[in-house]
DNA sequence: GGAGTGGGTCCGCTTGCTTAT
DNA sequence: GATAAGCAAGCGGACCCACTC
């Protein structure tokens, strides 16, 4: 590895000016010829700063992580994608990092932030998790943005417009005529879970559509809970004619549920999914979906972290300028179609 | 941020025994008394080493990276869990990136490798990319360790069985008595799929039948592909009556193409496909597949690059001992079923 | 002379200050 | 007093080499 030092004795001139110079560091005086030659040098010995010895020095590594509880997710790959052009035009390097559980996230965290690998971090709690059970971590002002999920006690998330999303889902159901729409959801204890359910509850009720309670269900996201949920709506009286499935993964899920129970769709069952992501058109049928804004979310969410780098804090934010935007597929049809 | 001299002066021991304590140094001499106040301090402040300190002072990170051309792509999951569990056990942390392109892992490797920030790297070429092609990055000797291809003039490589693997996927279709049997394969260059296409046709002389050139495709694993393939098979006469696809994605991809083209699968098609996750038991039909020991492939690849980063070389790797294993699902059925 | 410590250097880089024209 | 440079400290940690009973 080519140093600093390699490349200025290489030169014949001290450290701090090729320092300097490749830093094109403010109020340096090198004449030009010098400069040239330093440049051209370091490019021929292909000098690289050396990473630990200027996080060290700087104390700080320009690296910031972002940690999720599943990288394969392919509701992510937008996501990751808008978070690493963010990073990368105010030059920073992003970090991936998977945390499957809570005690996944503590440590990986402690890792992250603790041993100064990364200057801040972007965090979607696994699920079931609440920010609140990251108190221990949180404590004292660390670094970290949430992702979907504010934390009672601290400013820095961003939040997409949940409720927003699914109202435009359950309208889309309604607009098809159909009045007696279930609500297949994620956790209770998941913020952004709440949010759609309150957006679906708000559809339903400025359609003047009572809820029924036994309609709405709250398992989680997992394929198997898919088919607690249309076991429990299967028992209903009379059964629902249409679903919103308050995450996509969770609407392919459903999908199979229901053809399991040879519940046909859409023709007797009409599903809509908020989150949009490919392997939705690649189900039988194609699953009608809610498209988020997630690489915006991802740009916010460095935008967020670097601000509170930078200032000390940044306020929370909601995304609602980007309208959730239904994608017709061949999962729902009118009631009478 | 804790220091060891912040916890040396509050033991009131110099920096040197906290260092040597902590870190377990063979040969320390420290009074037993000494050493507890020691690591109870430590524990009490919290301390923890700081990264870039200590991957300065020891020219290691104890960091390794594995880049990967699309990180939510399912099938990668095993694969990294595989690789995380095994560098954990080494005491190394995995660092997840994502390089798309041909630039884009030149860049990447550069950062990584040429600034020090890891100590070696798991690379799987992005479709259509030869190692050949990063020859530029490889000249010295850099520790680098390829998934699924070899590269010509340098040791260091893992691959899975792919003719094995294609060899399961073909006689199950023989052995359901079809004949007529496509194979829907990669890129030419990639030399996995070239693997695949070899065990296919391996399978078929071995069963005395003809391959049929036009009923050999080359297009890739992307969605699109899928429908240049089918498009090509359609015209063949007569039509194959089933699908030997050479990756998981690329079969449910297949699956869409059939259905555009009113192919019913499995009746007048059967298909299967190399690799297996989840997303296969989502489609309709679901996917039957050869599930691969993406896992193990993980882990070879850390040790594999482990080994190089210690002794200096290693060898090349295929991982023969676990078989190929046929996931029967419902997208292939007898010739007359 | 071995057991228990501490001092000091260096890893590569940035930067305030100094020096020599 | 500009202009063109160099010196040296120090970021946090590891480890060799003292030093003292």
């Amino acid at each position: 590895m080519t140093t600093l030092s390699d490349v200025a004795s290489a030169v014949g001139v001290s450290v701090s000016a090729v320092s300097r110079v490749l830093n094109d560091a403010p109020g340096t005086r090198v004449s030009e010829e010098t400069r040239q030659r330093i440049l051209e040098t370091a490019r021929q010995m292909d000098y690289r700063p050396n990473h630990s010895a200027r996080s060290l020095r700087l104390q700080r590594t320009a690296v910031l992580a972002c940690v999720l509880p599943d990288l394969t997710n392919a509701l992510f790959s937008e996501l990751v994608e808008g978070a690493e052009d963010a990073a990368r035009e105010r030059g920073y390097t992003l970090l991936l990092s998977r945390a499957e559980g809570m005690h996944d996230l503590d440590d990986t965290l402690a890792r992250l932030l603790g041993e100064g690998r990364v200057d801040g971090a972007i965090v979607q709690m696994p699920d079931g998790l609440e920010p609140e059970s990251l108190d221990s971590l949180v404590h004292d002002a660390l670094p970290v943005v949430f992702l979907h999920a504010a934390h009672p006690r601290r400013t820095g998330s961003v939040m997409l417009d949940d409720a927003a999303a699914a109202r435009t889902a359950t309208d889309h159901l309604l607009a098809l005529g159909h009045e007696r729409i279930a609500f297949v959801g994620g956790l209770a204890g998941s913020p952004s879970a709440r949010r759609r359910e309150e957006g679906f509850r708000e559809a339903m009720a400025q359609a003047g559509h009572a809820v029924d309670e036994k309609l709405v269900t709250r398992f989680g996201y997992r394929i198997s809970d898919a088919d607690s949920a249309l076991a429990v709506l299967a028992e209903a009286q009379p059964r629902p004619t249409a679903l919103v499935v308050a995450n996509m993964n969770a609407g392919m899920a459903a999908l199979g549920a229901a053809r399991r129970m040879k519940w046909s769709v859409p023709e007797d069952l009409s599903v809509v999914a908020v989150h949009d992501a490919w392997p939705a058109a690649m189900t039988w049928p194609p699953l009608t979906t809610v498209r988020m804004p997630l690489r915006s979310l991802g740009r916010a969410a460095v935008e967020c972290l670097i601000e509170r780098l930078q200032v000390g804090t940044a306020a929370d934010r909601l995304l609602s300028n980007e309208s959730p935007q239904l994608i017709r597929r061949a999962s729902t049809s009118a009631i009478e179609g």
